[in-house]
DNA sequence: TTACTGTCAGGTGTTAACAGTTGATACTAC
DNA sequence: GTAGTATCAACTGTTAACACCTGACAGTAA
């Protein structure tokens, strides 16, 4: 196939589900659907234009995510965090966060590793000034990194079906709050200790930060 | 109500999409769906006599739990694990029980968990000369347990959705090599240090014993 | 041959409709 | 009034059918 053809590659299809999950993520983690609130299908699927079993197919995947949590006779409602769910969920990812930077400190050839988490940090200081969610997307982005660069898929998994319930923590607390947590200079450190190769340090580094995080968004 | 109508209590009713999510479990976890097995909806529906609609929900969640992989044009298969997926698995594991552990150091009174535990190992000791299943059921029992007792429900759900890699792996590397990892005496380790609250030993005690674990399985 | 094109079977994606349960409200008998 | 009951609206549980896509296979013309 020759190269001029390239521009009709990747038609872009999502399933309707894929597209219901995201739609659903982000209106939790961005408040339009409040916390406590019953979620009704027949509403919800005349909202989105999708019919009761797709999107019922999109809610169980939520559920399975902490996103939702489900009550008497299979209604679902918009979880509820307080703030010592919000310190259980930060100590869970600081727990996982740990592992991933000891399993990066034990690896021989850290260069390529660096590498990648420098720019992810770099990414952190270029949006400093740019708007709350940018600057949360970037810092999010980078400790998903950490995760990744590990390798091991189980880890990166466990941490992503944390990441709405992080999401949710940040959107409870309020942005301002959580911005605290997006100094950049405390990623800096992290690096560094994978850097030297120190397991100790990284893992305080990290304990640390979720440590301080926690206690910023519940303060 | 008078207490004499209590036996009329609890109807067990399940919906069909739960009892369809633990059949397939069983099912994968024992091996009757062999690992990169192609899942057919309209075939699994018959065998379960349900509606695809329901089966839908329940692969859902299942895929959630990383017990299947989507192909291609959302074909599901069960999982296939491999040596480095299996350590990687009990790598995660490690770190989930390690929080249980250092938390429950932790706390001020520990008497309750004590005794928690010890009937948890105790109960592992009961079924020390019954079938491999059993000894299973007991030791998972007493990790779980380890997870409840924290009362951090978000730890307990990233455990619970392990629990069926886990038993894949066991189901992967054979049930005579997963019994070696039921050593009663490596158990009450973990609750000695507890009951002590020597963080340290706890979690060195944790992260041996997966690390044996795991050693044992791939081996 | 070889390249192109129908056609078909096997699947998943999606939907609309039916069935059953529950909680609230209105109604009746005493 | 009040206990008991019929009725109804609002949901979720479940299903069967339709719509599409894809890969394989056969047919056909150069």
């Amino acid at each position: 196939m020759p190269a001029a053809t390239a521009s009709l590659l990747g038609l872009e299809k999502k399933s309707l589900r894929e597209q219901a999950v995201s739609s659903l993520r982000t209106a939790i983690t961005s408040g339009a659907l409040e916390p406590g609130r019953h979620l009704v299908e027949t509403e919800l699927s005349d909202m989105l234009q999708i019919s009761r079993g797709t999107l019922r197919e999109a809610l169980r995947q939520l559920a399975q995510e902490g996103l939702l949590t489900s009550g008497t006779r299979g209604r679902l409602s918009v979880r509820h965090l307080d703030a010592k769910e919000i310190r259980d969920i930060f100590a869970v990812r600081a727990a996982l966060e740990s592992l991933a930077v000891l399993t990066l400190c034990e690896r021989p050839n850290r260069t390529a590793v660096i590498k990648s988490l420098r720019s992810a940090v770099d990414r952190m200081n270029a949006v400093a000034n740019e708007s709350l969610e940018e600057r949360i997307e970037a810092d999010l982005e980078f400790h998903r990194t950490l995760c990744t660069l590990t390798g091991n898929q189980t880890l990166l998994h466990s941490w992503a079906s944390l990441e709405g319930s992080i999401r949710m923590s940040i959107m409870f607390a309020g942005l301002e709050k959580a911005v605290r947590n997006m100094r950049v200079d405390r990623h800096y450190e992290i690096v560094a200790a994978i850097e030297t190769g120190d397991p100790e340090a990284a893992r305080s580094a990290v304990v640390d930060h979720m440590d301080v995080a926690a206690g910023n968004l519940v303060a």
